[in-house]
DNA sequence: TTGAAGATGTTATATTATAACATAGTGTAT
DNA sequence: ATACACTATGTTATAATATAACATCTTCAA
């Protein structure tokens, strides 16, 4: 079977969500899992309008603000991130887990690593001492050739 | 007189600008001149539509392409940042000085305070070299509330 | 001086996102 | 159980952001 291995991972992925949402209270509706659903089948990011698309052959009438809705709730809490610098969406690497994360955006094959470090939740709470600013979100995006498309 | 003083900032700033334009053999034509006089006006960031409908009063029949290719001019040499997080634009505080800044954004006075440092140049190769990748450009943006926000 | 490259003009349209209001579902205090 | 407040979803419309494609004009080097 194809797609066996990636399918038991968004299984898991699944549950542990379903998990999270209940411990924290939050309502994962049908519509909502379709969504994360669909973003999870996926490779690496997705944009908001190919998942409209996607969605639409479950449920044909669906309109922008469907998705829009789901991404917001997913976002908020933390299960998805947007890419601001591709205006995407990814699934969170480790929904709860982190705070302040970083991408690595390969131009040539679009693979996305998510990075969680200490040094940049460092430099993002240094600065803020230092110029008195209190930091409620950070984008942390970086573009350019990955491992593989190098060689 | 208002705004002496930022006029004067301005006019240096512009400037240096002419000047880099010229040890770099780049093109800043009357255009793009006024694109970046419309942006340096601006206490903070601008929005692209924002500074088309600034740019009509000059020359009414302006159009979106017009904007977005001195936009694209300024940005790919350094003379402003896209900030990805608003969509929206704002000069660089030290062309050709710097690579990677970071911004502090507030949400409330949506003042923009460019940071350069070197530790987030060490953050992103020491990052870089560790998972071979070859970093290109980099979005780091933390938007949150301001010191005199705060008080 | 001409012709190739770059810059701008112009029309059209693609892409991304939200406002506003209607309807349906859910949970909870009585 | 009921009603009423809150949340979620449906639906229509449109706002906001950005680019494709082709025409014309400028510039500058061979």
């Amino acid at each position: 079977m194809k797609n066996s291995k990636e399918n038991k991972n968004a299984n898991i992925y699944m549950k542990n969500i379903e998990k999270l949402c209940k411990s924290n209270n939050l309502k994962l509706t049908a519509l909502r899992k379709q969504v994360l659903e669909l973003i999870l089948s996926k490779k690496s990011f997705v944009k908001a309008y190919d998942l409209l698309n996607d969605f639409k052959k479950i449920q044909p009438n669906a309109k922008p603000p469907t998705i829009y809705r789901s991404l917001d709730f997913l976002e908020e809490n933390g299960f998805i991130h947007k890419l601001q610098s591709l205006n995407a969406f990814i699934k969170c690497a480790h929904p709860k887990e982190h705070d302040n994360c970083y991408f690595l955006i390969c131009k040539k094959c679009n693979n996305i690593e998510e990075v969680c470090s200490s040094k940049i939740d460092k430099v993002v709470s240094n600065t803020s001492k230092e110029k008195n600013f209190s930091p409620k979100n950070v984008t942390f995006e970086i573009s350019g050739i990955c491992d593989k498309c190098m060689s």
